[in-house]
RNA sequence: GGCCCCGUUGUGUAGCGGCCUAGCACGCCGCCCUCUCAAGGCGGUAGCGCGGGUUCGAAUCCCGUCGGGGCUACCA
């Protein structure tokens, strides 16, 4: 089953030792990931893991309009929340640092100058203007529309000639003229033409240095082994490929090219890749809806890949010990909330009682049902009732209309409108005072007792069906037509609390 | 337009030439259980995009075709 020994792990590792596999998670920082980035993180994760290798966080913040302060931090917190650590990056330090592009721009300069210097990128003067015209008449002539190699050898006299027209020159990189083939993780073998590859730019006119510049730079000066991204990022591999060679022969990094996976997307509804704007594909929805972190990553292992066995429910460990990298699908997967909320529910099945608890504690804090560090007798309680509700449950939030009954003081208890509405109608009355009469004369509260009691007096008694009996009395001591089991649910409120509610319940029932 | 990737039920996947009259999960439908809602149990619905090959045999290999997606920036 999953311990099967992953064949062929010499494939992906291409020679290296295990421990040597160097992965990192490099996102821009807009602020909270999106669930597409949080599945590139997890594979990458557990790709390292699974080895016993390192993942590296590193922070693309070169494009300044897009990156705000807090993002780094909203970054940050989504990993931590989602109990993906890294071993190198911003608050763990390393030795490749350090991690955040912004502070590495001597770097790119000092590269850049060697890469001019050997020839390996040049000088371009053509304005957007040229470069447009070029390219559109290239593409009407149904031709390749990349960079035509204009300014690749020019002489000291036409440089000197823009120069005094006053231009400012972009660095491209001289693309070698020959097909380029890479090995995909995910998708085997794939092959590049030259005539495909132009020169692009590395830097803009300002100085600014591009991400088809930093990022294999920074791949290669912090030693990565294995590189795992999204599928958008396919067609420009061949490109980079042609930066680590280049950057191989003028002795930078460790002058080998890593090996590549590109990820398929996650998709929304239609045939459109999941909008970093779609309120669904965002993480702050998960956390707030409390969705426990095991719960929403195995769902998100799902799209793409599978730990076979005939089963998709998971944990964190099993998956690194489970995946392997050439099992992941290469095809797009759509995100599925109804299943994702299903693998949800497993995993809260899953948690210990004490555990429930404990992660529920926080959601009825925020709602105001329990304070923060609640008393024993609230702990109590609360232990007593995960039991009845821990299965009723899909979501971490979901406990505050399940259970903030039995904490709430009775000023500020209510019976739901359109529960109260549809339920304690006119002869809820006599099932109510038939239920008063019966609690009063228990003599042990427990749950059996109640229940013996209830039925002898509503369903023996009175003749109703148990649903007609007893729905009365769960909406007026839970306000509630949904619950937790009733009997039980009488228990832990208390006979006084419970009697009380009824004898309002009643009142409201009478005066309608 | 050019280049590249992808194509198993509604959705996610298993499947790596015979074990497939295609398995599992979510969804949906029905039944059982039942104090509500769940959970659980049982059953049902629905799929290899299409066309050619190769082969004794193809969801699995090859070619084509159609469909979807990505890239084609001095964004990342």
């Amino acid at each position: 089953m999953t311990d099967k020994p992953a064949p062929n792990d010499d494939d992906v590792l291409g020679g290296l030792a295990p421990e040597q596999v160097r992965l990192r998670f490099a996102p821009s920082p807009t602020g909270l990931l999106h669930v597409g980035n949080i599945r590139t993180a997890l594979f990458a994760w557990a790709f390292a893991r699974h080895f016993g290798g390192k993942l590296v966080l590193r922070i693309e913040d070169t494009d300044t309009a897009r990156n705000t302060p807090e993002g780094m931090q909203f970054t940050l917190d989504s990993l931590r929340w989602l109990n993906i650590d890294w071993d190198e990056g911003p608050e763990v330090g390393g030795a490749y640092g350090p991690y955040r592009q912004s502070e590495r721009m001597d770097i790119y300069a000092d590269v850049v100058a060697k890469l001019l210097a050997a020839g390996k990128a040049y000088h371009c003067y053509c304005s957007q203007e040229e470069l447009d015209q070029r390219r559109e008449a290239a593409r009407s002539a149904g031709q390749h529309s990349g960079y035509d190699g204009h300014c690749r050898a020019l002489t000291p006299e036409q440089v000197q000639a823009y120069i005094d027209e006053g231009r400012r020159p972009v660095v491209r990189l001289r693309m070698p003229d020959r097909p380029i083939t890479f090995d995909d993780l995910v998708r085997g073998e794939i092959t590049f033409l030259p005539e495909n590859l132009g020169d692009y730019v590395l830097v803009r006119a300002n100085g600014h240095p591009l991400y088809p510049l930093v990022n294999p730079v920074d791949d290669a000066l912090m030693e990565i082994t294995h590189v795992l991204r999204g599928e958008d990022l396919l067609s420009s591999t061949p490109r980079q490929i042609a930066l680590y060679e280049a950057l191989a022969e003028i002795g930078i990094g460790p002058g080998r090219t890593p090996r590549f996976g590109h990820l398929p997307f996650v998709m929304g509804e239609g045939n459109k890749k999941l909008s970093k704007r779609d309120p669904s594909s965002s993480l702050g929805e998960y956390m707030e809806r409390g969705f426990l972190p095991e719960g929403l990553l195995n769902y998100l292992a799902l799209l793409g890949w599978s730990i076979g066995d005939d089963r998709d429910v998971f944990t964190m460990d099993e998956m690194i010990k489970a995946f392997d990298i050439r099992r992941v699908n290469a095809n797009a997967a759509r995100f599925d909330p109804k299943k994702c909320e299903a693998i949800n529910a497993s995993h809260m099945r899953l948690l210990a009682p004490a555990e429930f608890a404990e992660r529920v504690v926080p959601y009825l804090a925020k709602a105001g049902v329990l304070p923060a560090e609640p008393s024993a007798e609230q702990r109590a309680v609360l232990d007593a009732a995960v039991p009845l509700v821990q299965e009723r449950m899909n979501t971490l939030s979901e406990s505050v209309d399940m259970l903030s009954f039995l904490f709430v003081d009775e000023s500020a208890f209510s019976i739901d409108p359109d529960a109260g509405a549809k339920v304690l109608t006119g002869d809820a009355g006599v099932v109510l005072e038939a239920t008063s009469k019966a609690l009063e004369e228990v003599s042990e509260w427990s749950t059996e007792a109640i229940e013996q009691a209830l039925r002898a007096s509503l369903i023996d008694g009175l003749g109703l069906k148990p649903k007609n009996a007893f729905g009365p009395v769960r909406v007026a001591i839970s306000g509630r037509r949904i619950s937790p089991p009733l009997f039980e649910s009488l228990e832990l409120l208390g006979r006084d609390r419970s009697l009380s509610r009824i004898a309002s319940a009643r009142a409201a029932v009478a005066t309608d």
